[in-house]
DNA sequence: CCAAAAGTGTTCGAATTACACCCATGA
DNA sequence: TCATGGGTGTAATTCGAACACTTTTGG
């Protein structure tokens, strides 16, 4: 046996770019219109092919900085797709990955491209292929995710008030949740800090801005200290 | 753009076969010896490459029917591996796929293969590649399944002890469980089946049988209960 | 002065944990 | 009869869920 005599398959990476709407309080994905055969002209998920001379993870660090000009941004793998036909142009394995992005740090760079534009998930248009899936996939595992990791602090800004990490979360599960039992399981876990500064635009009285102490978070884990943000019902 | 100047890949699919030992109290995995070049002789994952006229699913299935014998097992995906040097031999995508077995459904069709052999997880022999990394990831998928899935009965045989149960999560979570709760907590959830039957080599006393009922649990599941055996410390 | 949003504690029930002894039987 | 592993209940605690009013201030 030799590798000579195997077939070879393209292989394509797709992102979910997933990001949060501080007005709309609602999460979305930024989607892309395809400009090449097939499914032309359909709104698809960012994505390309994977070269020679890149990793997995690199060809998707490479889609999302070229769409979003963003280098600090990791994306994760979800899930990989592989049945024959999903692709009817030609046969093509496609590995998904997610990426959480602030919708500030980019809502300039793509305000002139006709060719991207921010959905929300209870509103995406039609999908080529099988891109629904791989945006159903990728959000359970942003689901799973945000339980067990402070994720959520990457799709909102720098600072942000109690009110909006709530709706943050409310909109990633969509459900509900306490104002006291949330925010008194928040302050517990020690992980913000309280600045001075008032956000006062949505009310007269104002809201605190916190910040997310991303040191104490890490100094917590080396102790053994797991992040649980868990609002079951 | 067309899809003929991309450059093709080899894809692989391997398979981390879990089966776990109810003498041994042990979860193994089921590794062959490779037999050609690069790494010819070492111990590694069940793999193959993906052919044309397959999917990925399909694949797997394949790869671990040749080795068990078994059809009626659907392998889960786990991750999917894109390094371009992960094998020296050639790029190859490999995606891992993870797949629970009963050990005594195939030890007898393995027997006299001398290139394939049970390891206990905590005893693994060196693999090539990254495999190890592979079977950490599984490892992990695996863990977080078996909370919220009764997977758990999938490595059991169909009759089985509640000693012989609770060893096996202990084995998963490598963590002692009190007897007491841990029953509590089974008995609860009502799918279980206690037979009349006892297993007497263990003890003088014997201990009692139970099985698994599929269609109770199938029949939660659509009334919105869902399987939580989480026994956190 | 009032509308609108921010902020704050307590109580109750359920779930989880800790814990120790009796039972059945084959050798 | 005794050594071995199987089987059982209760009390204490923790955790999550439900719930309503006060504060601030710009208009």
């Amino acid at each position: 046996m030799t590798y000579n005599d195997i077939p070879r398959h393209l292989a394509a990476v797709d992102c979910i770019i997933f990001g949060y709407d501080i007005i709309d309080k609602e999460i979305k994905l930024l989607l892309v219109r395809r400009n090449f055969e097939p499914a032309k002209g359909l709104w698809s998920l960012a994505g390309g092919f994977v070269m020679d001379d890149e990793s997995l993870d690199e060809a998707a660090s490479r889609i999302l900085f070229n769409l979003t000009g963003l280098r600090n941004v990791f994306p994760e793998q979800s899930y990989t797709f592989g049945n024959r036909e999903r692709d009817p142009g030609a046969r093509v394995i496609s590995t998904s990955y997610y990426a959480l992005i602030k919708i500030l740090d980019i809502d300039h760079s793509i305000g002139g491209n006709k060719d991207a534009e921010w959905f929300p998930i209870s509103g995406l248009p039609q999908l080529i292929f099988d891109h629904d899936e791989m945006v159903r996939k990728a959000l359970a595992c942003l689901r799973r995710q945000v339980k067990i990791n402070p994720v959520g602090f990457e799709l909102l800004p720098e600072k942000f008030t109690m009110v909006q990490l709530q709706d943050l979360y409310e909109a990633i599960y969509q459900r509900k949740i306490d104002k006291r039992n949330f925010r008194k399981k928040i302050v517990s876990m020690k992980l913000l800090e309280k600045l001075d500064e008032k956000e006062k635009l949505t009310s007269k009285k104002g809201a605190f801005y916190y910040r997310f102490i991303k040191e104490e978070y890490e100094n917590q884990k080396r102790n053994g200290f797991y992040f649980n943000l868990d609002i079951g019902k």
